[in-house]
DNA sequence: TAGTGGTCTAGACCACCAA
DNA sequence: TGGTGGTCTAGACCACTAG
């Protein structure tokens, strides 16, 4: 299949250049700056700027205000396997972390209502989280429950595991989970909390955790960070 | 929690701006010109260019050259659920087709063999596809399969499953499915097959295929637009 | 031919960081 | 203070579409 583009723009070049000159210079490694790249390629700085983004946006650069653009680390990619943030990421021996935006109290809109099954203006918990690897940012999430659990902040600090929780002091045990995974892209919200830039694409993931009789017990909105997340799943026919 | 961020840039209020003015105009609709927007929102049209940029990328608007900016139809979510694209197809009642891009012998790299547990440099057969759905382009995928498969042109002419393909002619049943998904930006020849912009987010599938004894049959490199494409799965405890 | 989006330029000012 | 990336400007030329 020949390549058809019939012309490929030239901060593409400069792409694909910047692409191999990283994985020559080697993790950790910093660039050249936008001025002078924009000499070597014989491009303006905006050409330069514009090959930068996307690599940054596949997770091969590293941008920092004032100090410069640097080679990524190798992503620790992060494989989505059981249930659980917690349980995952203990399956591959990764160190994981959550920083808790807020728990509160929330009455249940119309999608909420359909998804977990209850009426409208029910109570619910909300659950506002950071999801962190390695001590970097991966996700944020916010968790729907059906109910009030006034003490569910306290709890959270002795265990992370919001599903542990559950069934510990609750006796919730979610054994089903539905998962439907697509794209966004970051907004500011997401860039503060992910440290990462506008615009770089993410992984939107809605869950529904079910308990044993299929009642559903859990709806939560993961935005994971796109450069260093996989999400894994087995079907059987 | 207080809005942290120090100062939204404007090109992000522009964004908004135009996000609202797409939802009253409706899909469809013809926005003004990037320059007249330049003037309204008393910016450079390189401001609004990057506003528009992201409203592409997420699927809100689409840029034709030479015709306009317009307000994209509501995306035709495709969402996967069962084992095959042919299959899901159906079982939402979308139309689906399949562009043959070629049918052709390679030989295994490590990581084909690893994935499909053949020694390296054994004969498969890759099958490239570019996968539709109402007439759209929605995705574009490679299926390599251990062996050699001289009349598979003309099979999926007559059937474009290539799972059912296999059954039938090949005796060879798919029942089980690894799939893990990630992001990843467009490029040029993703932008020609799919009719996107480079840069756009997309989803980048890996898949594999076992027969009823747990053995690899399939491995599938599919990208899918990630504007109109859900993925969906099912996973018990 | 006129108007659209697509690309690129040269340069400005700002926010942030380190010496 | 000087250098970095972050944002924005005004304007140029090209490729494509339509009348």
């Amino acid at each position: 299949m020949p390549p058809l583009v019939p012309r490929p723009p030239k901060y593409y070049a400069v792409k694909e250049d910047l692409r191999l000159l990283a994985a020559e210079a080697g993790p950790g490694a910093v660039l050249p700056t936008e001025r002078a790249l924009a000499v070597t390629f014989g491009t303006s700085r905006t050409t330069v700027r514009q090959a930068i983004a996307e690599l940054v946006a596949e997770g091969v650069l590293t941008r920092r205000q004032g100090k410069g653009t640097f080679v990524s680390a190798p992503r620790p990619t992060y494989l989505r396997q059981l249930t659980s943030f917690s349980e995952d990421a203990r399956a591959q021996n990764l160190a994981s972390a959550s920083f808790t935006l807020g728990v509160e109290r929330v009455v249940a809109d119309a999608h909420l209502a359909e998804q977990l099954r209850v009426p409208v203006e029910s109570d619910l918990t909300r659950v506002a989280r950071v999801r962190l690897i390695d001590g970097e940012p991966l996700a944020h999430e916010a968790a729907y429950i059906p109910g009030l659990f006034p003490d569910l902040p306290g709890q959270l600090e002795d265990n992370p595991s919001l599903y542990a929780v559950l069934s510990t002091c609750y006796g919730i045990e979610i054994v089903e989970a539905e998962d439907t995974v697509g794209t966004m892209v970051g907004g500011p919200d997401d860039a503060r909390l992910l440290g990462i830039e506008m615009g770089a694409p993410l992984l939107l993931i809605f869950r529904r955790g079910l308990d044993a009789d299929g009642v559903p017990v859990e709806w939560t909105r993961s935005v994971f960070r796109g450069d260093r997340f996989q999400f894994f799943a087995r079907t059987r026919r």
